[in-house]
DNA sequence: TTTTAACACGAAAACGTTTTCGTAGCGTTC
DNA sequence: GAACGCTACGAAAACGTTTTCGTGTTAAAA
C-alpha cells in the first residue's frame, strides 16, 4: 500500500525544494528545461496529484456546492441534482448533498455542518417544516458570513437570494384552462393546506383560470389536504377524501390536483366510481414524476423541468462564486412549465 | 459580510496565544478557568465553529464518503443514497456524490477527482459500460492508495473490497417458484443480455426454479433484450420485442421480468392482446421501484430493500475507515431479497 | 577586470488547526 | 537561600500546497 505522494517527497527524492517540484510542475519559467523534465518524469511516475484539500485550504475556495434537499427519494429532486451535478461537473465543482428530510433541525444542522470551510456555497429547497415555522435565521447567517445561497423551487421571499421557480402560477393556471376549453364545467381542484408557497400559487392559478372564463367558484369543489400526512404509504385515507368529495359532488366532470399523487388517486377512484376517463372526467395533475407516464389511462400533466432547475440554479451559484466583484445584485429565474397531454384529457 | 472567525483572531483580540485560545476551546487543564471562560465565551459571541478543511488537512481525514452511481433519476439508486446517507451523518460523516452516467470515463475522471483528498473512501456501483470493458485498474488504484471501496449491488468478483448485494439468484428462483406453484405451465423470461452480473444471477435463478420442478426450459420463451438501449424513452420497441414474445408463444402464463420496466410493459401489453393479468397471465418484476405499487393492476415485485443496501455500504465503510488496523479481510453482504405479492399474481 | 543582468533555485510565509515541548514565574520544602 | 515542582502559557512543527522574495552563480557588457 503506497500512499499518495507529495511534493515534499518528489523533492526530497531528487534533491531540489518543495518550491522547485511546485514549479517545475506547473511549467514555471524559473526553472530550467532540465529540471522540469526531470520533476515531471517522475511525478508522472509516481501519478502526483495535488492534494484537493491543501488546496482547498490555501485558495480558501472548496471548488465543492452543497445542495440541501427534503428528500431524494422523489424524481423531482433527484432530477434537480442531476441537473446540479451535470453543471457542476462540467466548470469542476463537486456536489455534496444533505437531506433535511423536511425537517427544520436537520436542515440547520446540515447547514452548519457544511458551512464550515467544506463548501462554497449553497443549493436549497426549503423543508415543509422551515416553511411552517418561519424560521430563516440560518438562511441569514449563512449569507452574513459571505456564503450565497441559492433557493429553487421552494423558496421564500424574505430572504435576499438568488432564486429558480417553476411558474406555478401560470402553470396552474393554463391547465386549468385547458380543461375548461375541453368543456369542463365543473372542475375540482385537489390541494395541500396553504402553507407551502408551491400549493398556494398553484390553488391561486387554478382561482385565476375560473375568474378568466367567468365560472363560478365553488367551494365545495376544492379539497385541501394535510400535506404533514404521508399519504404515500397511507393510501387508503386519501383515497377516502376522495371518493368523498366525488360522492358529494356528482356533476365534478374535471379534476386540476397539485401533486401527481392526488391526480393519480383521484383517477383510480374515479374509475372504481364508474367514471370514464377521460370521457366522463379529465384529470391533469402537477409533477415531473414517472407514475403520469406509465399509468393506464396515462396521465396529463404539468411538466417543471426539474433537470433544467438544477441547471439553472448550479450556474447562478457558480456565477456567483466566480464573479468576484461581490455586487449585491439577486435575481429570480422563472422556468416555464409545460402541459404534457396525455390519455387522461381529451 | 463578516467572515468567518478564526482562532488567530480571537488570539489576537484577547492578546493570548492562538495555542492558548485552542486548548482552551477544547477545555484543556492546562488552561485556567479564567482564561477558558474569558476565551469560550468571546468564541461563542462570534459564533467560532472551527474551519473543517484545516481539520481535514491536519487529522488527514476528511469525514467525508464519495458515492458513484450510474444514474441518480432512479428509485433504486436514491434509495440507496438515503440509506448512505443516513448511516453517514449518524457517524458524523457527509456524503459526495458523482454520476457515472452509465459511461466508464465518467466514472474514471469522477473516481479521480475525489480520490485526491477529498474523501476518506468509495462506495460505487459500476457502471454498465465498465462491467462490458471489465476495466478495473481504477479501482485496484484506489485501493492500493489506501482507500477503501465498497461495491454494491452491481460488483465484480476480481476486486477484493467489501461488498453488498442482493440475493438476486434466490429473488428471481422463489419468484419463478411462486409462479410455477400458481400452476403457470409455461413462464417466460424477460431478461437483459449477459454482461451485467444482475441480470445474469437472476437468470440462472430462473432456470434453477424451473430445474427444481422439473419443467422444460424453452429457449424461445426467454426474452434477451438488449439493456444500452433506453427503452424508457423508446417505449415501442419494447412494446414490439414483447409482443412478438406473446404471439409466438400463445401458451405463455406467467412472466418472470428482471426489471421493472420490463415487466411493467410486458403486463400492458399482454392486456392490450387481450389476456387477463392474473387470471390468464401472472407477472413479477424485479425492482424496488414505485411504478409497480401504482399501476393497475399492481405489480407483484422481488423487493431489493434498496436503502437497506445503501446503510450496510455506509456502515461497512465507515467501519474499515475507523479500524485503524487494517486487516486484509473483505466481506460481502448479502440482502435478502423479498416478494411482494399485489395483484399480478394470484 | 569589474559591474550588471539573467538565470535557476531555495527559504519562508500563508491558509487554520492541534499538539508537543519548553519555560517563566511562583510557592514550597529543607 | 537554594533546589524543586507546579501552574499557565507560548513557540513551533506539522498537514500539502502556492507564491513572493531573496540570493548565489554565471555570462555578458563596460
Amino acid at each position: 500500500m503506497k500512499r499518495k505522494v507529495t511534493l515534499k517527497q518528489i523533492a526530497k527524492e531528487l534533491d531540489v525544494s518543495i518550491s522547485t517540484v511546485s514549479k517545475a510542475l506547473r511549467n514555471s519559467v524559473e526553472i530550467s528545461d532540465d529540471t522540469k523534465q526531470k520533476v515531471q518524469a517522475f511525478a508522472k511516475l509516481y501519478n502526483y496529484k495535488p492534494n484537493n484539500i491543501a488546496l482547498s485550504l490555501k485558495n480558501r475556495k472548496t471548488n465543492t456546492i452543497g445542495i440541501i434537499i427534503p428528500e431524494i427519494v422523489h424524481h423531482f429532486f433527484s432530477k434537480v441534482i442531476r441537473g446540479v451535478e451535470l453543471v457542476a461537473n462540467q466548470r469542476g465543482y463537486n456536489v455534496i448533498i444533505g437531506l433535511s428530510n423536511e425537517s427544520f433541525a436537520k436542515e440547520v444542522i446540515n447547514m452548519e455542518m457544511l458551512a464550515n470551510g467544506s463548501i462554497d456555497g449553497f443549493i436549497i429547497s426549503l423543508s415543509k417544516e422551515t416553511l411552517q415555522l418561519q424560521d430563516y435565521h440560518h438562511f441569514n447567517e449563512t449569507i452574513s458570513q459571505g456564503m450565497p445561497i441559492v433557493m429553487f423551487d421552494r423558496v421564500v421571499s424574505e430572504i435576499q437570494c438568488d432564486k429558480v421557480i417553476v411558474d406555478d402560477f401560470e402553470g396552474a393556471k393554463n391547465a386549468v384552462e385547458k380543461l375548461i376549453e375541453n368543456k369542463c364545467k365543473n372542475i375540482a381542484l385537489i390541494t395541500t393546506k396553504d402553507y407551502v408557497s408551491v400549493g398556494r400559487l398553484r390553488t391561486q392559478g387554478y382561482l385565476e383560470a375560473l375568474k378568466n372564463h367567468s365560472l363560478d367558484l365553488k367551494a365545495e369543489l376544492i379539497l385541501k389536504l394535510d400535506d404533514n400526512i404521508n399519504y404515500e404509504v397511507n393510501l387508503d385515507a386519501l383515497e377516502k377524501e376522495i371518493e368523498q368529495l366525488f360522492k358529494t359532488n356528482k356533476t365534478i366532470d374535471g379534476i386540476f390536483a397539485v401533486n401527481e399523487l392526488y391526480a393519480l388517486t383521484a383517477m383510480r377512484v374515479a374509475r372504481r366510481l364508474g367514471f370514464n376517463v377521460p370521457n366522463d372526467m379529465q384529470v391533469i395533475g402537477f409533477t415531473d414524476g414517472v407514475l403520469s407516464k406509465h399509468s393506464t389511462p396515462s396521465l396529463s400533466t404539468v411538466s417543471q423541468h426539474a433537470q433544467l432547475m438544477g441547471e439553472k440554479a448550479a450556474g447562478l451559484l457558480i456565477d456567483k462564486l466566480e464573479n468576484d466583484e461581490d455586487e449585491e445584485s439577486y435575481q429570480t429565474q422563472i422556468i416555464a412549465s409545460e402541459l404534457i397531454e396525455r390519455e387522461s384529457t381529451k
